[in-house]
RNA sequence: GGAGGGGUCGCAUAGUGGCCUAGUGCGCCCGCCUGCUAAGCGGGUUCCGGAGCAAUUCGGUCGAGGGUUCGAAUCCCUCCCCCUCCGCCA
C-alpha cells in the first residue's frame, strides 16, 4: 500500500495517477486522518509516559498514605488515557482501512488511457498462420477430438467448468511441465504452495478488501482459494526480514487458479477461455528497489520465450493507465494469436508492484548484516496461463482432419507427436 | 475430534506482579591485538512508531486480541500455532 506519509509528500502525483486509473480516492481524507492520528499519538504517548513514571514512583513509595494518594491520582489520569487511546485506535483503523483501498502509483512510462482499448501494442512477432482450409475454433476441435467435454463439466459443477480428456489432457499437462522446466533452466526456483490461504494473506497480496467478490471462500475454515499463485508467493515471506544475499529471488510455481468471475453472463461464453478453475505457471521475483525495472524486462523476456519456442505468433502490450491492476505500477501483457476464432488471447501479464505488496505483507530485507531494513520490490508474471495457451496451441497446430500436431518442444512431455480424433 | 504440554530478542535459554531499562550463552556487527586464520580482549546487536536539523528523547512490542491492576513476560478470558498420546483418514 501507499503510506499516508507518501501521499502527503506526493499529493499531486498520487492524485494524477488515481485520475488516470479512473479510481475515485479521497486523498484529503487520508491527509486529515493522518494529521489526526499523529496528534492523537502525541497525546496518548505523553499520558503513557506519565503513567509509567507514576507507577514506578508508587512501587518505590513505602509510606502507605502517600502511596494511596498517588494511586488515587493516577486513577484519574488513567480515565483520560483510556479516552485518548480509544480515539487514537479509531483514527488509526479508519486510516488503515482507507489506505488498503488505494491502488499503487503508476510508472511515468505507462500510457494514459481510459480503458483496455487504449493499451499499446509494443511489438508483434510472427504472422498469423494461414491454412489451406478454414481453421476451426478450439471448441469445435475439442468436440471433434473428444478432448474437451463441456456438458459433463457443467453437469458435475456448473457453468464455466469443463473436462479435458485423452490427448488434449496430455497436451495440457505437457505444457505445464515444459513451462516449469523452462523457468527452472533460467534460474527460477520451483515452489509448491497451498491453494487455500487465510484472510491476512489475501489482504497482504492486495486481493482484499476490495476484490472479495472474485474469490471463492470456505466459510467453515475461513480459507480463501487462490485466484493466482502470486497470492501465495507474496506471502512466503510475510512478516519476515529477508537475510542479506538472498535477493534477487526468482520463483516459479504451478497452481490451479480459482476465480468467481461473476461478471456479465454472455461474455466469452464460447469455449474455455474464461472459466472458474484453470492452471497457471507463475513467475515471481523479490528484489532490491534498484533492480525491479530490469527484473520486469527479464520477466517479459522469459514469458515471451514460450510462444517463441512454441512458434506461435504473439504480441506484447503495454497496459494503459486504466487497465494496470490495483497492485501494479506497470504491466505488460502477452497475447497469442488463435487463428480458429481469429483473436488474440491474453496468456501472460507481467507486473512490477514496487514495494506496494511488501508494505502490506510487512516484508523487509537487509542488504548487509546489521544494516537497516528496507522494503523489497516484488514482481509477478504468468508464464503462462493455461487453457488459453492450450487453445492457442490447438488452433495453431490443427490439421485439416481436426487432428493436432504436437509442437516439437512438447513432444517429450506429451509422449506423442499427434493428437488424433477419438474413437471417431 | 478428545486428553495433556508448550509458544520470551536470529538460535538456545533465564525470568510466577514493581530490583525487567527482559539477563546469559551462541551467532552477527564494529574496533583492538596477533605473519594469515582461529583464539583472545573491548564495545554493540529485537522490531515498529511519534517528536526533533541533529545529538537525542518518548511510546509500543515476550504467539494474537481482550480483561484485572497505580503497575503485567508474569494473573484471568478468547483465539491461533507447535509438540506428545488417542481417534479418524488420502
Amino acid at each position: 500500500m501507499l503510506t499516508a506519509q507518501f501521499i502527503r509528500e506526493n499529493r499531486d502525483r498520487v492524485a494524477r495517477d488515481m485520475t488516470n486509473r479512473g479510481a475515485d480516492v479521497d486523498l484529503d481524507r487520508v491527509i486529515s486522518l493522518d494529521e489526526q492520528r499523529r496528534a492523537a499519538i502525541q497525546e496518548v504517548e505523553a499520558l503513557r509516559a506519565d503513567r509509567n513514571a507514576a507507577s514506578k514512583l508508587i512501587g518505590q513509595t513505602r509510606d502507605p498514605d502517600e502511596r494511596n494518594r498517588r494511586i488515587e491520582s493516577q486513577r484519574e489520569v488513567n480515565t483520560l488515557l483510556e479516552t485518548s487511546e480509544a480515539s487514537l485506535k479509531e483514527t488509526e483503523s479508519a486510516l488503515h482501512e482507507l489506505l488498503l483501498t488505494i491502488p499503487n502509483v503508476l510508472d511515468p512510462a505507462v500510457p494514459v488511457g481510459k480503458d483496455e482499448s487504449e493499451n499499446v501494442v509494443v511489438e508483434t512477432v510472427g504472422e498469423p498462420r494461414s491454412f489451406g482450409f478454414s481453421p476451426r475454433p478450439h471448441w469445435e476441435l475439442g468436440e471433434l477430438l473428444g478432448g474437451i467435454d463441456f456438458e459433463r463439466g457443467v453437469k458435475m459443477s456448473g457453468s464455466r467448468f469443463f473436462v479435458l480428456r485423452g490427448g488434449v489432457a496430455r497436451l495440457h499437462r505437457a505444457l505445464i511441465q515444459w513451462m516449469l522446466n523452462s523457468h527452472v533452466a533460467e534460474g527460477f526456483e520451483e515452489a509448491y504452495v497451498p491453494y487455500m490461504l487465510n484472510e491476512e494473506s489475501l489482504i497482504a497480496s492486495g486481493q482484499l478488501p476490495k476484490f472479495r467478490d472474485n474469490l471463492y471462500h470456505d466459510d467453515e475454515e475461513d480459507y480463501f482459494f487462490i485466484p493466482t499463485a502470486e497470492v501465495a508467493l507474496v506471502n512466503l515471506y510475510r512478516d519476515e526480514i529477508i537475510e542479506p544475499g538472498m535477493l534477487p529471488m526468482r520463483l516459479t510455481a504451478h497452481t490451479p487458479c480459482f476465480r468467481r468471475e461473476k461478471m456479465s453472463a454472455g461474455r466469452d461464453v464460447r469455449g474455455i477461455k474464461r472459466v472458474h478453475q484453470f492452471e497457471k505457471v507463475e513467475m515471481f521475483v523479490y528484489c532490491e528497489p534498484g533492480e525491479s525495472e530490469a527484473e520486469l524486462d527479464r520477466l517479459v523476456k522469459q514469458a515471451r520465450s514460450l510462444p517463441e519456442a512454441l512458434e506461435i505468433p504473439y504480441r506484447v502490450l503495454a497496459l494503459c493507465s486504466a487497465d494496470v491492476g490495483f497492485n501494479a505500477t506497470r504491466t505488460f501483457d502477452i497475447e497469442m494469436h488463435a487463428p480458429g476464432a481469429d483473436e488474440w488471447l491474453e496468456v501472460s501479464s507481467a507486473s512490477n508492484c514496487l514495494d506496494f505488496q511488501a508494505r502490506r505483507a510487512n516484508i523487509r530485507y537487509r542488504s548487509e548484516a546489521g544494516g537497516p531494513t528496507r522494503f523489497p520490490h516484488m514482481l509477478n508474471a504468468s508464464g503462462l496461463g493455461l487453457v488459453r495457451t492450450l487453445v492457442a496451441v490447438m488452433e495453431n497446430y490443427q490439421q485439416e482432419d481436426g487432428s493436432i500436431e504436437v509442437p516439437a518442444v512438447l513432444r517429450p512431455y506429451a509422449g506423442t507427436a499427434r493428437i488424433e480424433p477419438a474413437n471417431a
